[in-house]
DNA sequence: ACGTGTCTTGACGTTTACGTAAATACGGGT
DNA sequence: ACCCGTATTTACGTAAACGTCAAGACACGT
């Protein structure tokens, strides 16, 4: 179900992270959710965002590229110079996520061998016994 | 070509690495090059070995996890229980790298549709000038 | 014999991404 | 009025993954 707001400790459960951390990611500007007073208030955009944030990070990026990828996301620059710019940097990031996808095709590939070489292993072992 | 042996220097130049960073990958057991006298020399299997600890950094794990992977490469565990527990921890990784790649899916849909915005704008641009 | 280049081993420093603790502020229930 | 649970800010602490000196050890060419 979609809520209209959400609270700190509610996303900290639903994620599995703590408040300190949703915390840190604010003060590095990745995540500017609403107050009513001091609280927080997380609206589904910032949740969403969240979820982003997080992909980014088991993916192996930093807060500053994270930062990087999700701003692109918002902003829509106007002039085309920024926009080839922007384009640009896009493909960049596009280059390195292809990079992890061989990356994971290989190592992958690498651990299924290492699978069957135990299967071969364990049938070994069952004739023998 | 494959040579002999690589000095710690060819391997820096070759992988853009610091002798720092592979000294330290040494220190924490993840790689045994020979030696003659104190000098190290690397042999093409650590050569490999090296490129597969890299292939995890780029994926975000850290050296505790590679040090894991790449294990998983070497020993054969002779004994059927330790055997299924090795295929439990291969499965485990696996999970672990099929989630990064619906990562990696997901973040080029969305850069990919960054990227259109672009062209359509650079396009609107083109149109009103 | 002497410098030059490349290697070595410490050992302290730094950055990133948070952990953790202290002190304080509120709103709600009894 | 008082406590409880959840929220806040501030600030020092920490683990991981190296960076960056300093001080030597070798081999090589001249």
């Amino acid at each position: 179900m979609i809520r209209e707001y959400y609270t700190i400790t509610e996303l900290t459960r639903e994620f599995e992270i703590s408040t300190r951390t949703i915390r840190f990611y604010e003060d590095e500007g990745l995540i500017r959710p609403l107050r009513r007073g001091r609280t927080r208030l997380f609206r589904p955009s910032d949740r969403h965002l969240l979820k982003q944030i997080l992909r980014g990070k088991r993916l192996g990026f930093s807060i500053a590229e994270i930062s990087e990828i999700v701003n692109m996301y918002k902003e829509q620059p106007g002039e085309s110079g920024q926009l080839r710019l922007m384009m640009a940097r896009v493909e960049e990031k596009r280059a390195s996520l292809r990079q992890k996808r061989k990356d994971i095709e290989e190592t992958l590939a690498e651990l299924d061998a290492v699978d069957e070489m135990c299967i071969e292993r364990l049938a070994e072992l069952g004739v023998n016994t």
